[in-house]
RNA sequence: GGGCGGUUGCCGGAGUGGUCAAACGGGGCAGGCUGUAAACCUGCUGGCUUACGCCUUCGGGGGUUCGAAUCCCUCACCGCCCA
């Protein structure tokens, strides 16, 4: 078996470990390995990836990956990296955000063979979980002091801007006890994550260490005369269970990862077309794309740097950044994902747009914003384009409009035009479509009936 | 409850009676260069208008004035200080 904790650190996956050497004999054999996930929406986004990958990663080792919903922690939330009090989620809103993300993993992860993937939600024990009961058997082994001292909670406590109520202060014992159940019940050792759940990760196997294995061992001392005598005794705890943590991904110019002017990327079709979510990972800066096709594909070591060794000789061919958009879209959204994302970015990029069949051309344009209008308008010299443009999403007033025409921002059905040009019945592909552009990438669909 | 200060365009922030659609910066958009990049350069960034120009905006409402973002009254909200 290779060394995954190596392998992690090349891929830059890995950032801090609860005893790294424990830790790496201790995977010298199959675990099981688990990470949890927020629903706090129906979908997750390109940076809940790196724990994804993080399981992904253990189970190409042999691990058994387990993915904990946070059916039960979701209704009391998560304070971590969070300056505000959270708004309170409804049950309903819990289960079918747990749903909507379940696709995800069963995409990503695989569900067959021997260390198949399992999937399951922390309201099976923690609903269960009497106040009481809490109190004495989790409670007890936590002091208030260490919690205040946890980051996520120091910062409410000292800001004073925003306090923290009582129900996310004791977030912490639910992860915890997370962790305790299922290294009980299934086995789990091994808990992974991003850097902001540290102080969780580590609040679990506080209360695991506290909870088992505490053996006494004498303390043997020799006498002058050379006879062993017991001279005291220690407490050893033998720590069998373990947190790693990935660090947070950033991007070389130091804005915030995963996020676009036109929001966050997420990992499902419905929310971030495949073409949407290939463009995000194409339009990775250099050295981005170096770092992430560590982070974010499985291409092993030497492969990625021949890639990037490619790359640097010839950075405009932007074989890294293909290579990445290719690999992560494969894995996401599966083989026919890529080649839709594919097929979407030769027809929009090379302009060559009029010689696409029906099919296709609704296929590529499905999640491109669209207005439907009246062919009637049409008829005759047509409609002008400064007429046209504030009724779609690409100009906001005539004024805006007649400003990109005659900037030649503006294109129709891949051709160029300026300020006098009309739109007429003769240019309508298939007969009902008109593909208009604005800029290098902003397309509008209007559909004429 | 009292005192003081504030609320301006997407954001920050000037502007204290006409010369204000409102400086400057950021962001955004378009064009150029390029690699669907970065950096850089140019233009635009309330609406209508080919244009001259017109209309609507400076927390809400009311007033003073020939004329108000600017002065007065009032209401709302925010900040700081005192109780």
């Amino acid at each position: 078996m290779p060394d995954l904790i190596n392998e992690l650190k090349w891929r830059g996956l890995f950032h801090q470990a609860t005893d790294e050497n424990a830790l790496r004999e201790h995977l010298s054999q199959p675990r099981r390995v688990y990470a949890g996930f927020d629903p706090t929406a129906d979908s997750l986004t390109v940076g809940n990836l790196v724990p994804i990958m993080l399981l992904k990663h253990f189970q190409q080792a042999g691990h058994t990956p387990v993915v904990v919903m946070g059916g039960g922690t979701g209704l009391i939330g998560d304070p971590s990296g969070k300056e505000a009090e959270r708004q309170l989620r409804t049950p309903e809103e819990i289960e079918s955000n747990i749903a909507g993300q379940r696709p995800i993993f069963e995409g990503i992860l695989s569900f067959e063979g021997e260390n198949a993937a399992t999937i399951v939600n922390n309201h099976d024990w923690l609903g269960k979980l009497s106040y009481i009961e809490a109190l004495r058997d989790i409670g007890k082994h936590f002091s208030v002091n260490m919690m205040i001292q946890k980051e996520s909670v120091k910062n409410r406590l000292e800001g004073r801007e925003q306090g923290i109520s009582y129900t996310e202060f004791s977030y912490m014992i639910l992860q915890a006890y997370d962790f305790l159940r299922l290294y009980e019940d299934e086995q789990v050792t091994v808990q992974v994550g991003g850097s902001d759940q540290w102080g969780n990760i580590v609040a679990g196997n506080d209360l695991i260490r506290r909870t088992h294995y505490v053996s006494r061992v004498a303390l043997v001392g020799t006498t002058k005369d050379g006879d062993q005598v017991e001279v005291g005794e220690q407490i050893v705890t033998q720590q069998v269970s373990f947190g790693l943590t990935a660090p947070l991904v950033t991007k070389s110019d130091g804005g915030k990862f995963g996020k676009t002017e036109s929001g966050a990327i997420w990992l499902t079709a419905d929310r971030t077309s495949p073409y949407a979510f290939y463009q995000f990972w194409l339009n990775a800066s250099d050295d981005d794309a170096h770092r992430y096709m560590k982070l974010f594909t499985l291409l092993p070591q030497d492969e990625i740097a021949s890639i990037i060794e490619a790359h640097t000789q010839n950075p405009g061919a932007r074989e890294a950044q293909r290579r990445l958009a290719q690999e992560i879209t494969k894995l996401v959204h599966g083989e026919d994902g890529l080649q839709r994302a594919e097929a979407a970015t030769q027809a929009l990029f090379s302009g060559d747009v009029s010689s696409l069949d029906e099919a296709t051309l609704n296929e590529v344009f499905a999640d491109v914003a669209s207005t439907e209008h009246s062919k009637n308008e049409l008829a005759g010299e047509g409609v002008a384009l400064v007429d046209l443009l504030p009724l779609t999403s690409l100009a906001k007033s005539k004024r805006e409009a007649r400003e990109f025409l005659s900037n030649g921002g503006v294109s129709v059905n891949g051709e160029k035009v300026g300020l006098e040009d009309r739109l007429t019945a003769t240019q309508l592909l298939h007969n009902s479509v008109a593909l208009l552009k604005r800029g290098k990438k902003t397309w509008h669909v209007t559909r004429w009936k």
